[in-house]
DNA sequence: CTTCCACAGGAATAACAGGCAC
DNA sequence: GTGCCTGTTATTCCTGTGGAAG
């Protein structure tokens, strides 16, 4: 029955955006100088996940280079790449200016001299730019004239955290598109578009059946999309052409199951052991896990455990990458899962 | 009130791995 | 190969905090 898989994946992006209208007008026209080639100021985005923050920026940047020529741009996810010197060579990368740049054995340095000498104009933007280990490549990407910065974040306070005051002072200023969750029909609305991409025929699921899954997704259009793609794929396994209520069910569980363990998967085994420590215990007791108790399972888990002070830097990463949350002080400091509540 | 304890997190430093020059 | 860069991860040492015990 599938006969468009691609448009299910959650990076795709579609040739029309639904329901971000004025959050695309607002983009369009921050980016407008670009064409007549001058410089625009830089703008931030900000909401939640799956509210569509990354696809819109990528979706305004292909119009943009159709209109403005020879305007580069460079997209980079600084979740994945969260150290400056990631960041940094992710950008060159995207400009493919890599070519005499040696991984690893190239200094920081460089690789900023390499984007000052960069000439043409171009567009960066810095997704999910919150989690960026030291802010302050925002301050020396702003201050090189040729490019635009386009800040993604979810909550604007979490990207002034950490920021130079001189750079918050000046980033306060500039213009913030906020996204808001999706409605329930929006997000029904946006599955039906991308139902009918992917398999060829209307009648392959009925409307009532994208509600639930909308509905479950709590406004998150990338776990509404992973939910249909996990229902998708039990019916084309089964080889009918029409999905049932059954396999909405399964996939609702599993959709949400799937994108924790994208995330998962990214992380280094002792960050791993530390977040399934943390599940397992919570899932066991029903309540957050003492730190003692922490360590005491950690060390019995790990065949060659890290020590006490690298192991607290680890959960606070797990805590950045929202995996678990970190409660109380001190003596009451509890580590436990975040709460997956959607109304905020 | 003082002392102790369990814990957090900053700073300096070391160990390591990849890549380059020789 | 060796030596020398680099970024990254881990260790060690340290100071600070806040509740509990004395």
């Amino acid at each position: 029955m599938l006969q468009n898989a691609r448009v299910l994946r959650s990076e795709f992006v579609p040739t029309e955006l639904q329901h971000r209208d004025t959050e695309q007008t607002a983009l369009t026209e921050a980016l407008e100088p670009l064409t007549d080639g001058d410089r625009a100021d830089p703008i931030i985005l900000t909401g939640p996940t799956g509210v569509g923050k990354t696809t819109l920026a990528r979706f305004t940047l292909e119009r943009l280079e159709e209109a403005a020529l020879g305007l580069q741009t460079a997209v980079v996810n600084c979740w994945q790449n969260h150290s400056p010197y990631r960041t940094l060579f992710r950008i060159l990368d995207e400009l493919g200016r890599t070519v005499d740049v040696h991984r690893q054995s190239t200094p920081q340095d460089v690789l900023l001299e390499r984007l000052r000498e960069f000439d043409d104009d171009c567009v960066i933007v810095l997704d999910e730019a919150d989690q960026l280990e030291d802010k302050s490549i925002i301050y020396d990407l702003r201050r090189m004239p040729q490019f635009t910065l386009v800040l993604i974040a979810n909550r604007e306070q979490d990207l002034f955290a950490g920021l130079d005051s001189r750079l918050r002072s000046r980033l306060q200023g500039t213009q913030t598109v906020r996204f808001e969750p999706y409605g329930v029909d929006e997000l029904t609305a946006i599955l039906e578009a991308r139902a009918d991409a992917a398999f060829g025929h209307p009648e392959a699921v009925s409307t009532s059946l994208l509600q639930e899954i909308a509905d479950a997704a709590a406004g998150d259009a990338r776990v509404a999309i992973t939910m249909l793609r996990e229902a998708a794929k039990t019916a084309d396994r089964d080889d009918r052409n029409q999905l049932t209520r059954a396999d909405v069910d399964a996939a609702i569980p599993e959709g949400r199951q799937t994108v924790r363990d994208e995330t998962v998967e990214s992380l280094k085994p002792t960050q791993r052991t530390l977040y399934e420590i943390v599940e397992a215990y919570v899932d066991e007791h029903g309540e957050p896990m003492p730190p003692s108790a922490l360590y005491d399972a950690y060390e019995e888990a790990a065949d060659d455990p890290v020590g006490n002070r690298q192991v607290r830097r680890h959960l606070n990463k797990l805590e950045h990458y929202e995996l678990i949350a970190i409660r109380g002080s001190s003596r009451d400091r509890r580590y436990a899962l975040p709460d997956t509540d959607a109304s905020q």
